[in-house]
DNA sequence: GTTTTCATGTAACCCGTTACATGATTCA
DNA sequence: TGAATCATGTAACGGGTTACATGAAAAC
């Protein structure tokens, strides 16, 4: 019984409710589709797919050939399937029904919002207003920690600081924007591409290489 | 002779080069003064304080009221105060010369940029560069891999994956105007505050609360 | 004189990676 | 048929936190 990773346990969840799929696909989506995950090893997927169907959560099916009976004997490791079992999926949907404190930091956060369609809007608004609050609080920890030392730093330091802060206001920003959509309801924070009102003058993809 | 752990070891040196300080005061140096680095906890920073000692790169010095000798019989614990060894600042001057390809990952790179005050130009084009063009890099899979899903993600997958892009493009932008300022050698990467140059409409601190 | 805050330390654990080992399938 | 890629697994290690234990100094 090891293993009980938050946010991959959760990534693995939502991504196989979609449809099954084996462990080595499952890891390409990991890194790719929810673009903001990180690279998870096999190290540290296989294990915890097994402690999932060890919790019921999931169930593996040999794919390929055999018709799953006769392959596990002697050699023969075929593809393992794994699929959502009703009460994988149910388990899911607590894990975003629930949207407690841990639910704002970062990677909670990031995995928490790549399945909003699967959740209720109420629980989105907790979830943003959270992770709102949350960096607001970290913003003002910035700028406290930086009037008290301001003299003593050296340039580069305050331009490092500068910069960071300047990051958290932004994805306030994006946070404010997403909460109002939210709340009027309209476009399902889509509405960009096509002339996207209640957007600032940004300009996307210009890179300045 | 455990605990090496990149980032950490650079901080403390770098801290310590500034003036002798002890353990505690330095955990929230790394806290706040240096804006970006984590929360590094004390079952970190002990451990790792002692082996840079046993390395012969700092020296521990009994502070307070004893005067170093008679202190540490039977049990009398006392501040204990670090400095940084000739040695031990010669090492430093080889970590932040050295600019490998880990240095323009993300944590490596805040931390080499917190002190680049001390670092000589050269050698902060070469991390500023090795940087951006990481980021392209990563720009780049990020793209393809757009591209390539786009239809299958629905609409709060893909604002992640966008707010995820532009942050990156605007961390590219902001790169390229530190390596312009360096290269120019006006300012130090300052020369905001007063009307800067060279800056397209941004505006700074107005999160919109 | 007792509560806070400062200050140091350690052992147990957690989450994850690396390096390695193995085998099946595809394709030139 | 042999190389590349797909696919699964594990043991050893790495870097970090938590929880705990201890004690000195300051504040009330």
């Amino acid at each position: 019984m090891s293993r009980r990773s938050g946010v991959l346990e959760f990534a693995v969840l939502g991504l196989l409710r979609e449809s099954p799929m084996h462990g080595y696909e499952l890891r390409k989506r990991l890194n790719t589709s929810l673009g903001v995950f990180r690279a998870f090893s096999y190290g540290t997927l296989y294990p915890c797919l097994k402690t999932l169907v060890a919790q019921g959560w999931l169930t593996e099916e040999s794919a390929s050939q055999e018709p799953l009976s006769a392959a596990p004997l002697g050699g023969r490791r075929a593809k393992i399937v794994y699929r959502l079992t009703p009460a994988g999926k149910e388990h899911f949907e607590d894990l975003l029904a629930q949207s407690g404190p841990d639910a704002w930091e970062d990677e909670q956060f990031g995995v928490r919002f790549a399945f909003f369609g699967h959740t209720e809007r109420e629980v989105r608004m907790r979830v943003l207003e959270g992770r709102r609050s949350r960096l607001e609080e970290r913003l003002e920890r910035m700028r406290a920690s930086l009037a008290r030392t301001r003299e003593r730093l050296d340039d580069y330091t305050l331009e490092l600081q500068r910069h960071g802060m300047e990051s958290v206001e932004r994805e306030v920003r994006w946070l404010n924007e997403l909460i109002e959509t939210e709340r009027t309801g309209r476009g399902r924070a889509a509405d960009r591409d096509a002339a996207g009102p209640a957007r600032e003058g940004t300009d996307p993809h210009s890179t300045t290489t």
